[in-house]
DNA sequence: CTGTATCCCTCCTGATACTG
DNA sequence: CAGTATCAGGAGGGATACAG
């Protein structure tokens, strides 16, 4: 029995883990939200609704997969909404809900200390590597 | 050449976002810094100093190899600090700096968001959900 | 125009075992 | 105690082709 006790403890960690994280869905939501297409789908929402193809444009490096998938899974959680105009090419707009606004507000705010701090980080990396670089150096 | 137009765009529009990202290297660091162990971390490091294997018993279900690889990226751009103690076991402790203290905040803002509006977002699911239900059923 | 379905492939993740 | 090295597995992401 005793060779496995690592094993077990991990297993038994990763169950508490688990079990932490259905008490405490947040995460889940957190994690979409820090998603990466979720950030840039809407931040190009925060300024007005959109058509399918423009976020694509606008967006630019995504795939359709990923947009739609995007797209989908933030109407789910309500924070956009998907309307469908049935013309002759058939036409689709995206808007930001209430919700989503409050989000794009979140959203802003990190990208403001991201990019208020960056010189800071890039400063701190720099030198980090640096004296990473010394260190190899000496010996 | 025509054969090739919409592969050509796609690969332009490629380059056009690379070059954006390395223009607005924002989104690097908001990418870093949504990271899954990294909100855990800097969460337990919030409420003070902790040791290595502290923190892989806070943190619970994160292998070392994870653990280690977010502390040296955290502490790369300066989001806290790695001091050895040189004892008979080496002792090492992590703890925020003043700019890990503000990304903190961030973060449990975020996290605050996320437990504020998660009933909203539920409701939204099970609502989308059903109503999706009810397309399939109807014809 | 607006998606959907498929395949593929890479990176990330995690487990294990070993070192200083 | 505090990591590092290595390897296997799986999920996510992209490209392509096709449908409504």
């Amino acid at each position: 029995m005793a060779t496995m006790t690592a094993a077990q403890r991990r297993e038994q960690a990763r169950f508490a883990y688990d079990a932490f994280l259905k008490e405490c869905p947040t995460n889940q939501l957190l994690d979409r939200i820090s998603d990466k297409w979720v950030s840039l789908v809407v931040s190009a929402l925060a300024a007005g609704p959109m058509r399918y193809s423009d976020l694509g444009r606008k967006i630019a490096g995504v795939s359709p997969k990923m947009l739609t998938q995007t797209l989908r899974s933030l109407e789910r959680d309500g924070i956009l909404t998907r309307t469908v105009t049935p013309s002759v090419p058939v036409r689709v707009d995206y808007a930001l809900t209430p919700l989503g606004h409050s989000l794009s507000l979140l959203l802003t705010a990190v990208k403001d200390w991201a990019e208020t701090h960056f010189d800071e980080v890039h400063r701190a990396r720099e030198r980090h590597d640096a004296e990473a670089g010394e260190t190899s150096r000496a010996s």
